[in-house]
DNA sequence: CATGAATGAGGCTTCATTCAT
DNA sequence: CATGAATGAAGCCTCATTCAT
């Protein structure tokens, strides 16, 4: 039989704001999953840094794992349609689309700590199927029909030569997959100096990507 | 057909197997972090997998922690010797030698389960501390360190342009990382496809790689 | 067909209700209790069933415990002063009294939820010592004193052979104990079937204790 | 990264006893569960019963619901088989065995923990699903058979009427639930009375029965 | 009066590590 | 050397009870 403590500052933390709660733990969520990751955020201390007790969390999520759909359905799902309507407002050249593209991915998602979250999907989703499926189905796939959008917005333009989609959609991921791996890892990796600039770095990238859409084969690097 | 008595075979096994031990184990241990990550594998596992008891890693290896330690050795510090030498011995042009880096880490090391333990480290390096400073003291310095003596190499020689060379070396890293992730996370991302070919993708970022390394600015990649 | 605005007659009804709550809570207990038992009821189901909050609840019965009490002083306790004086007002045999009492027995207590109550204490007084003592002395003991009284009626009257008082007690009880634990059993036990008629079994063993007390010797079961 | 208390004690309780630890635990396990039911017994409890630690019973049994299956198939389920060989071998009356039975079903179950068991299922069944289906197979099933062919004997030849099986499988049952009821009820019910006496009441119940079994009408119990 | 957000003790289960044999 | 039984700290989740509004 269990009873509360009383001692005045327990007060001062229960002032109600339940309209602010799931935020708060949302976000404390969302800063602990990506700096520690799935399995060694402990749930408590996801409650403790929203201010509130283990108990209080699971008011507004069911379990751990519900918790952390939720975080990717703020931090990346919830947002796809308002990107899809952005590639539909888009009136410029399809090379200008893929370049905002990647420069705004970087600004809206790459450089916060949504995409720790797809750098924890990276590491974590072997060992959680469900979640894996989940964010397949919310994230990935939409993320591939989005690019894949704009990649056959240039093709039927013409502004594209007639590439293997499949293959041009790795070449947009694969900088952007870095880009998740090195903002969120620590400094095992030579992220102490600061000689690198992701701005820069998607810039170049997409320079190349450009060139060899509008090249015949972008496969073959060798110079003769 | 005879049918031998199994004890004496066994006893012949079991005397054999007496030194490949720690191999077996190690061998066990890198299949299973690579598979499941650090946290997520249980030692137990590990010893069942190389046909021992649990307590007998113990008797190898005093931790899981220095289980670990003794993996990243064999699959990675322990090489860098080796690869050292390579450079050392290498006659031709910086180019050549940089493109045989390159696509050599991939045939040594990206394809196979090291790569595995680069993931894991990106990946869980900050919830273990200790091991993070022993890999970017055995991996991450001397993998620089390799890559930076290859540029460096080209610069004295004239015939790299006067890059910065950590940006370089960041050029160099970023297709290695995104193809160990590649390599290493399950269906997740777009790994579905068939389309993708990391011989390829290494060629062709070699390419863009020498490009950038021959020209004054590789960092504007806006044309006029 | 007028359709009336909801809002004064949900307010008549939340008026109406004020004076109903204690009952809807004992009524949405109750059914609670016997389904599921004390321990495995929890308070916000049974406040979800009354219509009310959890916190309304506590308004009115200050622990679970009592609102325990409160239940079984409704369906229980509160009646024998009733079910004393029909036996005070009987002017009939003793013998059609007991018939009488076990198969009435039957219409109030055994064949509603009342008898769930005593299947429950059977269950789970052991865990919870202080609502056993309140069982015991508000039910157990009312009980007994009542069935004794019924049969020291019938020895006083010379009607019932001098037999062992207690001995009768258990006699009388067994049924209806097993009548309870019949009702509230879930299908583990042959349920299944419809064979078993109650009140042909409370007949049956009315029947065979009016034998037991007119004869002299109902302990001996063997016959020469 | 715990470190195992190494206080003299402890390596007291270490001493080996893989070959009874299971047998320990079942004994602890049966007499905790018969005690408080299984909802309210603590594994932990369990465990130190059996002077092992919580950790330790999870070596045998894999879940508390394991455990409790385990149990049950000890103390019942697992002696079916002799109990149904024993019927093969009778030569005897089926009135003879019908009484058997039931003398035997209380000195073997009745007057030991094992009946605990079927009033644990009695009791919990609706709150674990999974247990009521594994006890209704092994324990429930298996009764009900034994119980048929011993009256079926019976009449086919000739010895018993030709009745219900079904009704009177249920007079054959009602007084065991009674017995298994009264024996693990606490004092909640007239046990404090030393007046009750199991066997005498098992003896008259069958002495009952038999009289059903042997006359064409037994359930119009109310005398002209 | 009524609400329902908040609490935190307590229960089941996992797993790295130890140590007697 | 090798074993595997034993440990116990720690993590997820539940729920009776409180109390500010």
């Amino acid at each position: 039989m269990p009873a509360p403590s009383s001692t005045p500052d327990a007060q001062a933390k229960r002032a109600r704001r339940k309209e602010s709660r799931p935020g708060e733990l949302l976000a404390a969520a969302l800063d602990l999953f990506v700096e520690k990751g799935f399995a060694a955020t402990r749930v408590e201390e996801v409650a403790q840094r929203a201010g509130v007790s283990k108990g209080t969390l699971f008011l507004y999520f069911s379990s751990k794992e519900e918790l952390f759909k939720a975080v990717v359905r703020q931090s990346l799902s919830g947002r796809f349609q308002e990107w899809s309507d952005e590639v539909d407002r888009c009136t410029g050249s399809s090379a200008d689309l893929l370049r905002y593209g990647m420069t705004s991915w970087w600004e809206r998602v790459g450089n916060t700590n949504a995409s720790g979250i797809t750098k924890l999907m990276l590491c974590e989703a072997h060992n959680f199927p469900e979640m894996a499926a989940f964010y397949q189905a919310e994230v990935a796939e939409p993320y591939h029909l989005l690019v894949r959008r704009i990649l056959q917005r240039g093709l039927d333009s013409g502004e594209f030569a007639d590439t293997d989609i499949d293959l041009a959609t790795y070449s947009v991921t694969a900088p952007l997959i870095f880009l998740a791996m090195w903002k969120h890892s620590p400094s095992t990796h030579p992220c102490t100096t600061e000689a690198f600039d992701p701005e820069k770095y998607i810039a170049a990238q997409v320079h190349i990507i450009l060139n060899g859409l509008r090249a015949r084969a972008p496969a073959d690097p060798r110079p003769p």
